[in-house]
DNA sequence: CTCAACAATTCAGTAAAGGTATGAATGTTT
DNA sequence: AAACATTCATACCTTTACTGAATTGTTGAG
């Protein structure tokens, strides 16, 4: 096969018709240049040029070879280019793991600052429950995870994100309340969703806010009359908006509560307070060989 | 910039994950594989992949290489073929310059020839006059011309192709011969032609025909009356077909005579047969450095 | 703790690329 | 017509770079 510098020598005559002034347009004297044009004529087994020693000029398989080579060496210019950009972080494409609530609240602000500070970067995102987003950290097919504080697998690290808290979503106008119903906006103990029908994650995909809400109804002295799990929040809601029960979503989720769904803040009273927290954290994989991440680790630190 | 074999090297690296095994794909021993990407990444000013005793993981800057890479090498395996294959003339392209007539005879017949006897290699058809063709002959923008056996420039060579003969372009049903009218496809003395408004082909661009028409005339002791010069057939037939004379046209021409124009063989008695000779001629530069042309000259040898 | 696997390093030999000097062919000028 | 200028090719030498064999260093597995 033919090397880049062939072609570039080859390309530098076929533009100047001139073996002198080629060598001289590559730095080099012309006696190698002529050589390395016959090289490639043997490589390529064809003439590629007509030459005496009165003028140069282009055979019709040297017509063909120029804009080919041309090419190859823009691709192999621009490859180099692309690499160095990747390598350094300044270009390249991050795979951003997000839960549903997080690609409602954090999400949307990381992004917009990275379009800021990091442009040239492009981010794939995909939305998984925070396990999934765990796998995918190992495997490396996540870069990023906005994703609750569960157990993080070997190499994976993480560190707090945002903070939130649970309200209490409820079908609007219901009578589920019976005489404790509160006016909309009002803060509401949890003791009032005591043996109420409690729409529950799931204890494998969402074990975080499964856990979570059992501590509060413990600590509530209220008791969880689960009567279906669901492992996203969208789907809890829907449930809530057909009448079907009540539960407790992340604060964020109000952004995208379907019409008749009414939240009530959770009284913070009897140290409930203190117990009602939902973290989010930013997750990667220690080993990421993916410098655009660590620029991107940087960049919101200050989040 | 870095080279097609580290390019290999590092796909080979890439789809392999093992340096041994990819060495062992290249027909070489580790070590020297090993410093193949180690340079390559030197060059690149990128890590291309993490590496331990124990396992090989492309970074994000070697993902970005390696879909770029392969499509590097790809073209060059693409471009060494194609370069091959036009310098031996089984591919390539060839301009072929034609006259008017010829575009109705010789040419498809040539065409239809190459189309059999050399399949991958195209044509680029440019209808031109003799003269026309000469030059791009000489300049090289026309590789081979059909033309008439007009005063050769230097280094172009022809050779016969085709005879042809002039018949009598006439408008139909004209009451220009007066009683000396013929039936259609009965042959006709040129001496019927004489003092009648002749449509003539201009000195310059068809002067071969010019030439051979005033010989003919001269030969049947007829008068030329010439009303209106043209240089090219189509034009000639489109002013008889307008009444406004006759003309004389190879018989070619017939196969795309408008409506209206009927066509008499000329009579051929006292000489005039001899003289009625109209030549086509293939010619081509005699350095071309294209060698579908040499092998097109070579096919239509016994045309 | 030893072994096996695997990438990195060292070193010597060889192939390839570049430079200088020179030759050969072909127009151009006097 | 002869000397000259231009330009590509060849010869020869030096330097660079690549290759293979032997060896080292590191890391995970038994």
């Amino acid at each position: 096969m033919f090397s880049l510098p062939q072609l570039e020598a080859f390309v530098a005559v076929a533009e100047e018709l001139h073996f002198g002034a080629a060598a001289e347009r590559l730095n080099m004297t012309q006696p190698p240049l002529s050589r390395q044009i016959q090289m490639l004529e043997k490589k390529l087994g064809a003439q590629l040029f007509g030459r005496t020693s009165r003028k140069v000029e282009l055979t019709a398989a040297g017509a063909t070879l120029l804009p080919r080579a041309r090419q190859i060496l823009d691709m192999c210019i621009k490859t180099d280019l692309d690499v160095r950009r990747v390598s350094s972080g300044e270009a390249g494409a991050i795979t951003v793991g997000y839960t549903a609530i997080a690609g409602q609240s954090a999400l949307p602000l990381m992004l917009r600052r990275a379009a800021e500070g990091m442009p040239g970067v492009s981010f794939v995102l995909r939305e998984l429950v925070s396990t999934d987003q765990m796998d995918g950290l190992v495997k490396g097919s996540v870069d990023i995870g906005l994703l609750r504080p569960i157990v993080a697998r070997p190499g994976v690290v993480s560190r707090p994100l945002m903070q939130d808290r649970l309200v209490v979503a409820l079908p609007e106008g219901s009578s589920l309340l019976g005489n404790m119903a509160a006016p909309q906006g009002e803060s509401l103990p949890l003791g009032s969703l005591d043996r109420l029908p409690l729409l529950m994650y799931s204890t494998k995909e969402a074990r975080y806010f499964h856990d979570l809400v059992l501590r509060l109804f413990a600590s509530a002295g209220a008791h969880a009359n689960i009567t279906q799990y669901a492992s996203q929040v969208p789907a809890l809601l829907a449930f809530v908006q057909a009448g079907l029960g009540v539960t407790l979503v992340p604060a964020s989720a109000m952004a995208f509560a379907p019409t008749g769904v009414e939240f009530h803040e959770i009284d913070g009273r009897h140290g409930i307070q203190e117990l009602n927290r939902v973290d989010l954290e930013l997750a990667w994989n220690e080993e990421t060989a993916n410098p655009a991440v660590l620029r991107l680790l940087k960049l919101i630190e200050t989040f």
